[in-house]
DNA sequence: TTTGACTATTGATCTAGGTCAAACCGATTC
DNA sequence: GAATCGGTTTGACCTAGATCAATAGTCAAA
């Protein structure tokens, strides 16, 4: 069979292993199944999808899944676990650039240069699927509504990012972090996991990284905010949401807005204040 | 002729009027030629490229290129003048999340939710090529490179998008401004205009939204960083980098010149690192 | 050439959040 | 249990940049 016949082969059964790639289950019985991608596979398609495997990797927490620079082979789903992003500054500073969790995917960052440009670690021991970008593209070639939804993904990355561009250059302490405390729940709820109670993965630093604010500061605004009733902190790292309306409220968010990574509309006053008569 | 031959034929001959576009010239005639993407265009698929034709549009300074919100149908390539986007905070707050020139592209964020996520806004007289989404696909399905072209743009803009957001949630605000120059010269040094004199066609108040700062900040990062004779400003808007390896120098950058430990008249604490962006 | 609408500069003051430092807490390890 | 350790909280203080306000430059239209 030449190379070519092969590869329509795939297309047609969406059987992977004839491309080296094997592994237990395959994308059909994945618990992350609708979260990854399928959702933007034409229906007609899914099939091949269905049967779509992938290799596999575990990654424990605090190890590192890419390397800034490390040449790029591959983007990853979360299969289970969690992780950060961050680009890092010579000099030693740094910034979390996202967190991701069951059904997201990392190493977009690498398509461009052929090399990562942050890196990728293991906030608690995860495993991830290793998606060749070579074979991805190869199959692309053959199923048209996959390289459709490539693209989407990408695009909805950059939108995600603006999103947090945003919020680091207007948002206030208060906001960034009841934005981000809303934006997890959001993505737990999507994954049918509680959306008003949660642990948290990472670290005040962490968080303050990403928001663009200091430690203390994240864990006064979580001190404030506790104190206003809205959540409760248990151990430092279990979260409950008391009150989502009043959250959303509190940043100015209708309850139901879609699933943005942070609210497009903020109120001024401190928190405390605007929810007492929310 | 059936639509699937026509497609392949446009594949073999580059020639998109078949797909109803048409205009004066070609990429192959386009004064940013290189720019916009022919340099990730495999060479043997290039012939088809030269001959590509985009209908084209105007925009006049203060115009909308596209607004939030609209629907999603073409990605769009500056030919000439100066653009920026931002996202609208429904509160009034707004933030701007790009410059783009000559040979960029805008309109990548509407992919994902087939309507765009922000303003496009032309700063000056400006001229774009539209490029329909749909179509380019079916071209990409054509024709391999371009396809993958496709990915690393979206993939750059992605970590553009990165160093911004680090830029924003680490930087001080004389980093954020000599950052911000330096990117605009490099940019126009590839576009072949100088390095080192070029107008700002933007406001300081639209600056600072793009670094998080206010415009007062703005104003005054300038008129320090034209005291410590790093930059020359006339009329506001008409700006000389006095000293680029200076100017790399204050950001920690390695420019190309020896350890000069330049004493920052301009600022009183160390100066941080190199944070790239667009 | 004057007028008016922007836009930019500059000074005085204020404050959100950073910095520094001490204490605390829970989980391990000895 | 005591000691250690990484992370967190909390208090006291400070400063970079925001805010407020007045002035001045730029440019296009009348």
């Amino acid at each position: 069979m030449s190379y070519d016949e092969c590869l329509s082969r795939i297309a047609e059964t969406g059987d992977l292993t004839a491309l080296g790639m094997s592994v237990a289950d395959g994308c059909g019985a994945c618990s992350s199944r609708g979260l990854c991608w399928s959702a933007g596979i034409a229906s007609d398609e899914k099939r091949w999808y269905d049967n779509l495997k992938f290799t596999r990797r575990r990654v424990k927490r605090g190890e590192v899944l890419y390397h800034m620079g490390d040449g790029f082979e591959s983007i990853f789903a979360v299969r289970s676990g969690f992780f950060k992003t961050r680009v890092l500054l010579q000099d030693g500073r740094d910034h979390v650039t996202s967190f991701r969790m069951n059904g997201e995917l990392l190493g977009f960052d690498g398509i461009g240069s052929q090399a990562y440009s942050c890196d990728a670690i293991a906030l608690e021991d995860s495993e991830v699927c290793i998606i060749p970008y070579q074979r991805l593209m190869h199959l692309a070639a053959k199923v048209q509504s996959l390289g459709l939804e490539l693209n989407r993904m990408l695009s909805r990355e950059i939108v995600r990012e603006q999103h947090l561009m945003a919020l680091l250059g207007t948002m206030q302490a208060d906001e960034r972090v009841v934005t981000f405390l809303l934006n997890l729940s959001t993505r737990f709820k999507e994954r049918h996991y509680s959306a008003t109670r949660f642990v948290l993965r990472m670290t005040r630093e962490e968080i303050g990284s990403y928001l663009g604010l200091k430690l203390e500061t994240v864990s006064r605004v979580l001190g404030r905010l506790q104190a206003a009733k809205l959540i409760q902190i248990e151990h430092s790292k279990q979260v409950t949401l008391l009150d989502i309306d009043k959250l959303n409220n509190a940043i100015g968010r209708e309850a139901d807005a879609p699933n943005v990574v942070v609210a497009m509309s903020f109120r001024r006053q401190p928190i405390g204040q605007s929810v007492a008569h929310a």
